[in-house]
DNA sequence: TTCCATGATTGCCC
DNA sequence: GGGCAATCATGGAA
């Protein structure tokens, strides 16, 4: 046993003190047998170091013979130990990373908008919110929003081809690579525990390319987002039909121009915009009739005259002509 | 192009 | 949180 190390280092392999080789040696050899294997192993060596001098075919011979030869098992063993405690610790130190944020932020913001995850029914949140924020105008909004839709639709579907083709492509190259590496470990010291980190090695490849396209598919639904909001965002004029139908409620109440949450929710859907506009018109009506009743005073009239006529107590509608009350009066104590 | 009307936003108050 | 007041920004008529 005293000649093993310098056997080793004679054929440039350093395997002192590995006790797999020692041990598997040593099973139940002593004596003349211990020496013999230790020949093997030295022929092994002998026959892995020439092997690139050979032929093609008689590389491919010797490969098998080695293959087959009664001491590859230990002295795969032990390479594989060898590459473990060396290059492989030092990769397995950088394998422990903990869940990207940045990831983990793309993922939440796709979930967030719908186009990772279940398809939310035919829309997104950011959608919903932009509506309820910015408030609907009839036909129009209905339009605007189906394009919207449309076009995150078509986003999802970009975003879930790619995903898809991506872990198409990441099973198949896996698979590859984990045949050609088992392939080789029949005659390199590849032990599965490598292959695994391999796979895993691949994975993250494959996660940094699905993070850019995370990346992408969030920027294209920040950029529909924000042209979406954008236009949304330009003043319309509510249509003639609501304005009479806002202008007749608040002369009609002009003593409490203040709608209760019920009564802006009917107007609201009577004008076919939301309860915001409606609180926003009472609010701006409010304030530039009081700022000027003179020049409001011929609309109140007229309202004042069609309420008159279409009402069936006239008297509840007669002279109410007046500054509208502060939201502190007596009637806003009843809401 | 200008000017007024008007819907929306913001900051403050109660 | 709702309302007021000031202000912004845009639509639309002249």
């Amino acid at each position: 046993m005293d000649e093993q190390p310098r056997l080793m280092h004679s054929h440039g392999v350093g395997m002192a003190g590995h006790p797999g080789l020692a041990q598997h040696m040593q099973d139940g050899t002593a004596g003349t047998d211990g020496e013999g294997r230790k020949q093997d192993i030295g022929d092994i060596l002998q026959q892995i170091m020439t092997i690139t001098d050979q032929s093609l075919d008689e590389a491919q011979a010797r490969k098998h013979a080695l293959n087959c030869h009664r001491m590859k098992p230990a002295l795969f063993n032990v390479l594989c130990e060898i590459k473990e405690k060396t290059v492989l610790s030092i990769r397995g130190a950088q394998e422990e990373e903990p869940p990207d944020p940045q990831l983990m932020r793309l993922d939440n913001m796709l979930l967030a908008e719908g186009v990772a995850g279940p398809e939310k029914g035919g829309g997104s949140a950011a959608a919903a919110a932009a509506a309820a924020a910015t408030g609907g105008i009839g036909a129009d909004n209905s339009a605007e929003h189906s394009d919207y839709r449309a076009k995150l639709s078509q986003i999802r579907q970009i975003y879930h081809t790619e995903l898809e083709k991506y872990e198409q492509a990441c099973n198949e190259f896996t698979t590859h690579v984990m045949n050609l590496l088992r392939e080789q470990s029949r005659t390199r010291p590849i032990s599965p525990k490598e292959i695994e980190r391999m796979v895993s090695i691949i994975h993250r490849k494959f996660s940094s390319i699905q993070m850019q396209l995370k990346q992408s598919t969030c920027e294209a639904v920040m950029i529909l987002r924000s042209r979406f909001l954008d236009a949304r965002r330009k003043r319309r004029n509510f249509n003639k039909q609501a304005t009479e139908i806002l202008n007749e409620y608040f002369y009609s109440h002009l003593s409490n121009p203040y709608p209760s949450e019920e009564a802006k929710e009917e107007l609201a859907k009577k004008c076919s915009i939301t309860v915001s506009q409606v609180s926003n018109w009472f609010g701006n009506k409010r304030i530039r009739y009081k700022k000027n009743i003179g020049k409001f005073q011929e609309e109140a009239n007229m309202y004042a005259a069609r309420t008159a006529v279409s009402a069936t107590s006239v008297s509840a509608h007669g002279s109410q002509a007046n500054s509208p009350s502060t939201p502190n009066s007596a009637d806003r104590r009843t809401r």
